[in-house]
DNA sequence: CCCTTTACATCGACAGTCTATGCATAGATA
DNA sequence: TATCTATGCATAGACTGTCGATGTAAAGGG
């Protein structure tokens, strides 16, 4: 799997585990593997970052929380998160189906 | 159309035109953004850069030609080009599907 | 005669990802 | 007991790649 696809889309899967329920990076990281099957593991050096970058946009509001002996900065999307990530998937949907065309659409096919 | 989400696609964009015979720059950005109904736009500041990453890598050759008093900078796929293509193209198969699967599939009929 | 289109190219700014590193604790295992 | 793995957060620096701005140049139409 090629790595630097990857980029663009971090910010929107976080968000869209996030719209289960307040959650936390480690628990986004496995989220996003098991969803994608393996195929996608977001590295700590861009996680956090990313987390930090979306708080600052207020898409989410954190607060720290301890379970089971262990201290976790929880994530809850904030109504604007909502709507960005309404918006990114959509863009996502346009995006992605605008590279198969160009691609050649039956390109999976073939 | 969310421009951060191309990072890793043109490469593979310009591969592609390039299949169907010899072709330019300028005529590549023609053909994306043709066949991506306007979707997406190859800027000259990435499009340059990279063809000649692809020619460095020998994934492409180039050649100068003129045509109807226009100079051209044709450029060709080599085989090398040729299979890396398919590989991105697989990666990117993969790499789609994969990001449907974590925004839940069904993302696009909601 | 100018404006748009065609055509190539580069530079510096900027954003975002990655590797490596650091710290800390729980639980299992040797 | 000691160590290893998994869990959990965080940052720094390297690196890559895209973008806007800028430059050059010529064709063709109004």
């Amino acid at each position: 799997m090629d790595q630097k696809l990857i980029s663009g889309t971090v910010d929107m899967m976080i968000l869209e585990v996030a719209v289960d329920g307040p959650t936390y990076g480690y628990a986004v990281t496995q989220a996003v593997l098991q969803r994608s099957e393996g195929k996608l593991e977001l590295k700590e050096g861009s996680l956090y970052p990313a987390l930090h970058r979306l708080e600052r946009s207020k898409l989410l509001t954190s607060e720290w929380r301890e379970v089971d002996g262990r201290r976790r900065k929880y994530y809850r999307l904030t109504p604007a998160g909502k709507k960005t990530l309404q918006a990114r998937k959509q863009d996502w949907l346009e995006f992605s189906q605008a590279v198969g065309r160009v691609l050649g659409e039956n390109y999976g096919l073939t």
